[in-house]
Formats: structure tokens, sequence, C-alpha cells
DNA sequence: AACGTAAGTGAGTAATCACTCATTAACATT
DNA sequence: AATGTTAATGAGTGATTACTCACTTACGTT
């Protein structure tokens, strides 16, 4: 029961609420941890990135390690709305769905970056990426790629593997243009999207040739 | 000019030689640092797992970073040599070429995964990691890419999206099993490369259907 | 204006960190 | 046995860490 009124706002600082102090730690934490990496960062520094003081993020956040728990959840749940289910064409929604990702992956790249760095080493992490992006899997892929196998259009090779090669694919976009910058100089989003779903879903070799 | 002259071996604890101490350094830094991440690990506990004082370690290495870069180094070019020339087929090249990274990953994918988490902080990780692994990109993939564009059997799609695309499969087949645990249970690393070779190769969409 | 309350503060704390250095131990050489 | 040399030691150091708490501040209510 938040009985917090918005009345008049005067000239003089006022004192924000509980939810906009909230929010100001969690992008400040968001930018510290993603540029430093978790146990790089410290309290203090994200206090001055705040504007807060330090004592005032754990009046917030019992410890550091909720803090990073509280910056990474609603993060990876986003995304998931964004795509709708006006698709009809199996192909059509690989395309759509492998575009829409690469986009989201190359907005929030050090993020996306940090998420996969930190899972290595943080359970709670892991386990959050794991039921998220699984989740989407198995969600919203599987469907689809289940379907295409029906129709006779994708082969039925066994899902685990088609759910690891296309996200290999997507996600190590991002890692791939931050610790190999200088190859695909200018690369934009619809031709990465292109040559990436042309291997996909047509291979590298011409349909003329045999193995 | 290390003199150190093999003798005899009594039975008394024998001093150890400087190299064989700098090994015991190395392999225990290695451990702990692929479990608890570079800034999660102490030099003391390094220096307890290794059996020697936390000094000693100060003594073959100046700082913590560059034990860091001692212990990547080696293990960023290994594995080059394992590759040898004796393909003649395109194809059968990125097979072999593919199950013998699948197969590297498998067995160091705590190091794999520590190599691509740590990169995202440290730009000297990141800089060993792109020259050597770019390296071998440009060196050994190019090479027999070209040779199967020229010879019509692969496509020519852009080199980087290929080499992205292929490396995204692969080193991120021991991402994979790690943070999604549960997914692709009873996978042998034959089946693996097979079922990514042949979305690789011939990709998703069987070859009568039409996009 | 006086009071109560929720939110913010920053100096303080105990623990921990990477790193140092005077000392000791283990060898080879004489 | 005496001496020199190289390697190893671990208590010590100053800096830094996540986290605490007694106190202040800003606001709503009366």
């Amino acid at each position: 029961m938040k009985s917090k009124q918005e009345t008049e706002q005067p000239e003089i600082r006022r004192k924000k609420t509980a939810e906009e102090r909230r929010q100001d730690i969690l992008e400040a934490a968001l930018n510290i941890f993603t540029e430093k990496g978790y146990n790089g960062s410290t309290t203090a520094e994200i206090a001055r990135a705040a504007g807060v003081a330090e004592g005032t993020i754990f009046r917030h956040f019992a410890t550091k390690k909720e803090l990073l728990i509280a910056v990474l959840s609603p993060k990876i749940l986003e995304g998931i709305i964004s795509l709708d289910k006006k698709h009809k064409d199996p192909v059509e929604f690989f395309r759509c769905f492998m575009k829409n990702r690469l986009e989201l992956i190359k907005e929030n790249d050090a993020l996306v970056r940090f998420m996969f760095a930190e899972a290595q080493y943080h359970d709670e992490v892991r386990e959050a990426l794991s039921k998220g992006i699984l989740g989407q899997g198995i969600n919203i892929v599987q469907p689809w790629f289940e379907k295409g196998v029906k129709q006779g259009v994708f082969k039925p090779v066994p899902f685990p593997s088609v759910m690891r090669t296309f996200m290999g694919m997507v996600l190590f976009y991002g890692v791939f243009n931050h610790v190999f910058p200088g190859l695909s100089p200018k690369n934009t989003i619809e031709e990465a999207t292109d040559q990436m779903l042309e291997i996909f879903l047509h291979g590298l070799i011409v349909k003329e040739a045999k193995t």
C-alpha cells in the first residue's frame, strides 16, 4: 500500500519515491556491471553512478548479489512479448524471429554478453537465463519447427540441435562483434540476417552438389 | 642459462625446479579461474591449490593479471597444430574441422567458457583471443572455403558470415551444455557433429521445398 | 507549527585483497 | 665442512571491500 500522492512539484529538490530511487540504482548497476563485471564492480561505484549514498543501495537491496538478480531478472524475459503470432509459414517465422533476435541483441549487446559471462559463475544467473531463454525456445520456436517438419518443409533434425544451432548463430552475433572487431565491418542487420538465414535454411552447399 | 642438473632423486622432499613450480601454479590458477572467474579468485586460494606459499606466486608472476595471461596464452594457440592438411575436399575439411573443434571444446569447455567470459572485461584476453582464433579462421578456414566456392560447391556467401555462423555453432556448443543443461542429454559428439553439419552444409529446409 | 514517518546519509567496521620483504631452506660448488 | 646461490616462505601492509547504523532530512498529517 504505497500511499504516495503526486501533488505539486515545486522548484526545490524533491525527495524521490522509493521506486524512482530503485530504478536509478538498477540503471546505474546495469551500466557498471556490464562494463566491469559483477566482481569487478563495487557498490561504492554503483552508488556514485546512481547519485545516491552507498547506504541507500542496501536499503533497497539486501546484498550486492540481490542487486545483480534484480538487474537481470526483468531483462531476461524482455522481448518475449514483442513477437506476434501472425506468421503462417514456418520459414517466414524463422526469418522474422532471427531478425527480431538479432536486433534485440544488437541493441543490448553489452547486456547479453554480461549475462552469458556471469552465467559461468553464478548459479542464480544461469538458472534464470536457462528458464527464460529455454522457455522462449520451447514455447515459441519448437512449435514452429515441428509444424515445419509436419508440413515436410523442415528436415526432422532433433530439436535440441536445431535450437543449439540457431541460438549459437544468433547469440554469437553480439559476442562476435565485440571479441572480433574488424571482421564483418559494415554488415547491416538486414545483410547479417539474410546471410545467416541462407546458411541456416539452405546450407552452405549449392543444391546441385553432393556431399 | 639454467644449469640445473638432474642428479639422483633421494627420498627426502626435494625442492622443485622453477619451471616445475611455475607449472604447478599455472595449473592451479587455471582450475580456480575457470571455476570462480578472474576477479572472483584470490591469489591466496590459488597458492593453496598449488601447494605453495602466496609469496611464491609473485616470484614467478609479477602480478595477478600476468598470471592470467600466462594461463591463457598457451591455451589459445593450442589445437592449431593438431589439424593436418590431408583433406582434398572442402566439404570433408569442414566435417573434420568441426568434429575436431567440437572435441577440443568438449574437453576444455570450462576453459573456453572462461576465455570468452573474461574477454568481456580484459582487453588483453580479448586481443589474444581475437588474434589466436581469427588467425585460425583466416589461415585455415578461409582458404578451404574459397576453394569450395571456386569449385562451385559452396555458395559465395561473404566469408565473415560463414565464419561467424560456423564459430557460433561450434563455440556455443560448450556454453550451451553448461547454461542449458537438460537439453540435448545423450547427444554424442558424433551425433552433434552430424546434425550441426547437416544444417550448416545443407540447411534446415528439405531440398525440394521453396522459400 | 508541531509531530510522525519513511527515505537517505556517510562515517565506521571487520574482513579481505594483491603484493612485499626480511628470513629461511635446499641445493651446487669448492 | 664452508660458502654461495637460487627458490620458497609467511607474517605483514596499506588499500579496498561489502555492509551497518546512529543520525539527518524531507515530506504528509494534524
